[in-house]
DNA sequence: GAGTGGTCTAGACCACGGT
DNA sequence: CCGTGGTCTAGACCACTCA
């Protein structure tokens, strides 16, 4: 009957759930770390074990955990492998995945141009940084992306050597910056090559390219980074499945 | 101990959920048609109401039934809409959905090349129907598709004028061929228009298209057409949440 | 063998939709 | 009001992992 009426109206697994979440993205357990036990979280929450496993079963649906049986449940860190790999075939003859090496090709702090700081809600006048990186395969260029960050969250960036960066940019965000990326909305279209691009990536000035546009959130499904990658058609495949 | 030894190891939950399946795919109860309640399942199936739930959730989730609180579980018919909607910005102005119109160029008789029947598994002798044709939206091109069908399946639609197919194919298939289109997989690409695609829809030669591949599947998950769809680049846009 | 998640039961009460 | 699905309980037993 206090200031948290709403809440206590919700079902019992559900508010469960919730809480589960918040402590899972606020890095109460470490990614690969063990969650309580189903039973230890039923005493500790006064419920049956049935209702923890239901708001355990939607968190593990919605990837932030693991069951093992026998061992646990356990945080999943979300893979996130680059989704490189869903839309490009970078793969060798025998299917195996590779990374692509990575060149920065400029690094400066600017104002990002308004789609950018509107799609990573900063202010008109915050600062960003702004990267463009080139990847390549067996030195064959792969992909030119243009990427924005806003400023305040990635200072530290600026005091890493570029050729230091690795090829990589995700797990430098999270050493360098704590910034952990959870997940990504990403909007594909299609154009004919720019003379500049079309150089960069060696092919014919007018060539088909696919364009990803990627928004990269974190686990408070904070804006983090914007970034626009570009290449060849030909490189590119992409499967769904339609129900 | 049975021949069935394999089945019975399966947990109950699972042995129900897929003879709901079964069911539901082989028109038990006809769509938008209750399904028996959960009460009745329990006893007919001779398992406890906690279990007949949990298989009907897992065919919530999969999309074939919906639960309506205080009505009953329904049957429900996969919209597909046409993945169209999904891929290529149709709406107008005001985003509503609009059905493009639909202009057969060409049908005839013969057998698909190797790897049509390959994805329709048929055998390199089986005949297949084949429809080219195009897709407007307000007198403009957007598509053009080039069809792959089964003779044995839709003999039937030889008997049908062309002219008189309609806008949706998968309606058609439905009346005439008792043909229902379930699920499809679709593989995405981008090439440069060939001179004969680029008159067709009105674009440059050279100019970025998108290649949409699609195999769509019944209930029983035999693949019953294959299609090929090519659009201006301009036209396409197509957004992904990833984890 | 101890501890974990996985399955299953037989009830209870609640919230909602129609009559 | 009755019947539906929605939530919840307090156990039981099984299957798996690991020491």
């Amino acid at each position: 009957m206090g200031l948290r009426a709403i809440d206590d109206r919700l079902p019992r697994y559900h508010r469960l759930r919730e809480h589960l979440r918040a402590e899972i993205r606020g890095g109460r357990w470490r990614a690969a770390q063990a969650i309580p036990t189903e039973a230890e979280l039923a005493k500790t929450h006064a419920v049956s074990i049935g209702t923890v496993r239901k708001a355990i079963d939607a968190l593990v649906q919605d990837g932030l955990l693991e069951r093992i049986q026998g061992r646990g449940t356990f945080v999943r860190r979300p893979k996130f492998d680059s989704s490189l790999f869903r839309f490009f075939r970078f793969q060798g003859a025998s299917g195996e995945r590779r990374i692509p090496e990575s060149r920065i090709l400029h690094l400066e702090v600017t104002r990002p141009p308004a789609p950018v700081s509107g799609a990573l809600r900063l202010s008109k006048r915050a600062a960003g940084i702004h990267l463009s990186r080139l990847r390549l395969l067996d030195s064959r260029p792969l992909l030119l992306e243009s990427i924005w960050l806003p400023r305040a969250r990635f200072g530290p960036l600026l005091d890493v050597d570029p050729r230091e960066f690795g090829d990589l940019l995700y797990p430098l965000y999270e050493q360098r910056c704590g910034q952990v990326v959870a997940s990504a909305q990403e909007t594909l279209t299609a154009e004919a090559a720019e003379p500049g691009l079309a150089k960069h990536l060696e092919i014919e000035p007018g060539a088909p390219v696919i364009v990803v546009e990627r928004v990269a959130l974190s686990f408070d499904g904070e804006p983090i980074e914007w970034r626009v990658s570009r290449g060849p058609a030909r490189e590119f495949r992409y499967q769904v499945e339609i129900r």
